[in-house]
DNA sequence: CCTCTATATTTGCCTAAACGAATATGAAAA
DNA sequence: TTTTCATATTCGTTTAGGCAAATATAGAGG
């Protein structure tokens, strides 16, 4: 759990998922990387089991999954603090607000 | 800092040190592991700010660096929950605690 | 000064994992 | 059925970081 956390991408992916669903588009898009490395990312993040798929059609989903642990539960507390003091996390969730809605 | 949390050996340090200060000694021989192991990750702990060392006389003493955020707080929580469902963990206390005294 | 003892660092090797580039997959549309 | 589009995987290379073994350093005592 902790190597997936290791991982500047994988951080920003699991921030912009704290608002909720968002479609590999969007996130490609935020963060600004090439989508395979955004698509290897979220595939590493599903084996780890923080994020789950949904697939719609074309289009692929992906959100936060559900905490199982306390352990869990209590890191994403800890992401949440931490994540509000750092500028780049701040840059990306603006630059996902002003595209919300693209695959909806 | 999630890196720093990213290796067995590294956990299994940060836990014995949340009973208070150690010196290397013990931990070397509470881990099992070659003297120049232990050495190597509490350097690298220190680096990362999560450890502090006491140098006194040929002994070194090392305990949790005071938290200095309130991320470095929530996680040092977080671990603690979790260390609770660890084994391998408990075990290393149970040792900790038959040696007890060795270089105070 | 020499040596012993506790700890730290270096060296060489090996594995995990990151990356870009290229390619595959699979569903929808034409 | 062929094409297109969104996403996933593979390949080859490079880097970070783990390990054991050997060696260095620095303080205490003879």
């Amino acid at each position: 759990m902790f190597r997936a956390f290791s991982d500047r991408t994988r951080l920003r992916i699991i921030n912009m998922l704290r608002g909720g669903e968002l479609c590999v588009c969007d996130i490609v898009a935020v963060l600004g990387v090439p989508q395979p490395k955004a698509s290897r990312h979220l595939a590493y993040l599903r084996k780890a089991g923080l994020v789950v798929a949904r697939k719609q059609g074309l289009w692929s989903y992906y959100s936060l999954a559900p905490a199982r642990t306390t352990f869990h539960e209590k890191i994403l507390d800890c992401l949440a603090c931490c994540f509000a003091d750092v500028p780049e996390l701040a840059k990306d969730a603006k630059r996902l607000g002003i595209r919300q809605g693209c695959c909806s």
